[in-house]
DNA sequence: CGGCGCTTTGATGGGCCTCAACGTGGGTGG
DNA sequence: CCACCCACGTTGAGGCCCATCAAAGCGCCG
């Protein structure tokens, strides 16, 4: 299940945690590293689990859940290849790590990073900037769910999930018009990311597509034919 | 305008980050400080200025803005009391934040706070630290703004704020069943935090009037009579 | 084929938005 | 002192967006 960890072959070194700090700091890491398959669907980490670890996303998608007793629950954050995974210091938390697709991540025991993060200040150090950037990106979520429109929030979604599945690959890019990958997140999984029901979703998504904005293949596949109009729609309330 | 700091006497000291890092640090972090008085309604920091300043907050409430463009705004964080003010490592954000009160704030000049982070990895540790606090408060504020009905979203606000007012003095106490305070928001604030409009602040706290959960005074004085139901509605649905 | 999970599409209703009018308190200047 | 104003809050009426309920389509697998 786990296998030593071969770093001069990671895809997503440069970008990652490991990459940002000092070589001695990333030497350290590497000897307590191990790297993991994950089935999609599986719980990484929840609020109750005392024994919490810590890893990094390789490859695929992870869902950051808030679940409710009542049954009401609400997705507060995606991550992807490069992303941090864990929660130091964590406390009680009602907050559910689970895997969105099938992963390939590499893992660090709880303690074992701890202690490195005592050692290594740099490490601190990048966490920060990261857990400061996801505050950011918390932020504008919020907006999202507080002020926009169905519309402008699938829009919002399909693209961000664009930028991040094909980075880092600008999508801004001149280079190519239109952009193809596979959705990690079932229309469900959507809904509960923006604060909709799964039918509005696929409403929305049926007019993207009758508008020559997206096309869809079978199952997952989705292209953005237009991403200048989509980002429009992602920003403005109305048509 | 600016004052010496007199770290003896702060109120917020014991919790703030102040309180929180090596001695030394402390020290140095009072040898660049500054007392200062901000009025209502004035900009501690906007996504243009690039020259931030670092601060915390002895007395009042502190709002922090999403702002667009084309008008629309949401409100994602308060700032209480031995808060921590400022963003470290700032890129573009259309963040503002901004005094819903007066204030009085303790001041530090950017490089000076910055060049004490470098020295410091305590510093850091406890930003890194609130940070990540930050972050779950964020992450549950999404799930109020995805998933809560107005009539929640009210009382989770109302219950949020007064936890914050009325600290260390523990809400849950048994001691009093009763608590008073000023709300540090007009409705048309409270509306901004919960992603509703005023006139539907306005009806909900109505309806707890009306109920006897809480009494409101002339302006801006609330008492909650019933926290017990209050927090009750804050989590459920319906009544 | 038939069952299952996921998605799509339709019909209906409700919760909150929108627009509008009125009430209230605090400050100002005649 | 009080009329006036202005910002803010309250209350009402109507409409829209999205939730809800329902059913059918589609791809997959045994």
């Amino acid at each position: 299940m786990s296998v030593r960890t071969r770093c001069s072959s990671c895809s997503v070194r440069e970008i990652s945690l490991c990459g940002s700090v000092s070589n001695q700091a990333a030497k350290d890491l590497a000897r307590v590293a191990h790297q993991r398959r994950v089935p999609a669907g599986q719980v990484i980490y929840g609020g109750h689990q005392k024994a919490a670890s810590f890893s990094i996303i390789i490859t695929g998608v992870v869902k950051l859940i808030n679940a409710k007793p009542d049954g009401r629950h609400q997705i507060v954050g995606l991550q992807f290849p490069s992303d941090f995974l864990g929660r130091p210091y964590a406390g009680p938390t009602s907050l559910l790590a689970e895997a969105a697709t099938d992963l390939n991540v590499c893992c660090f025991s709880g303690s074992a990073f701890e202690n490195l993060m005592r050692d290594h200040p740099d490490i601190e150090r990048v966490l920060l900037r990261r857990t400061l950037e996801s505050l950011d990106a918390a932020r504008e979520w919020m907006f999202m769910l507080g002020r926009k429109t169905a519309q402008e929030r699938v829009a919002s979604l399909l693209l961000s999930i664009a930028e991040h599945m094909l980075s880092p690959a600008p999508v801004r890019s001149k280079a190519r018009q239109s952009f193809e990958f596979d959705l990690p997140l079932s229309r469900t999984e959507m809904a509960d990311c923006l604060g909709l029901r799964l039918e509005t979703v696929s409403r929305q998504i049926a007019n993207l597509k009758q508008r020559g904005i997206i096309a869809t293949g079978r199952t997952r596949a989705l292209e953005l034919r237009d991403i200048v109009a989509l980002r429009k729609l992602s920003e403005s309330p109305a048509d």
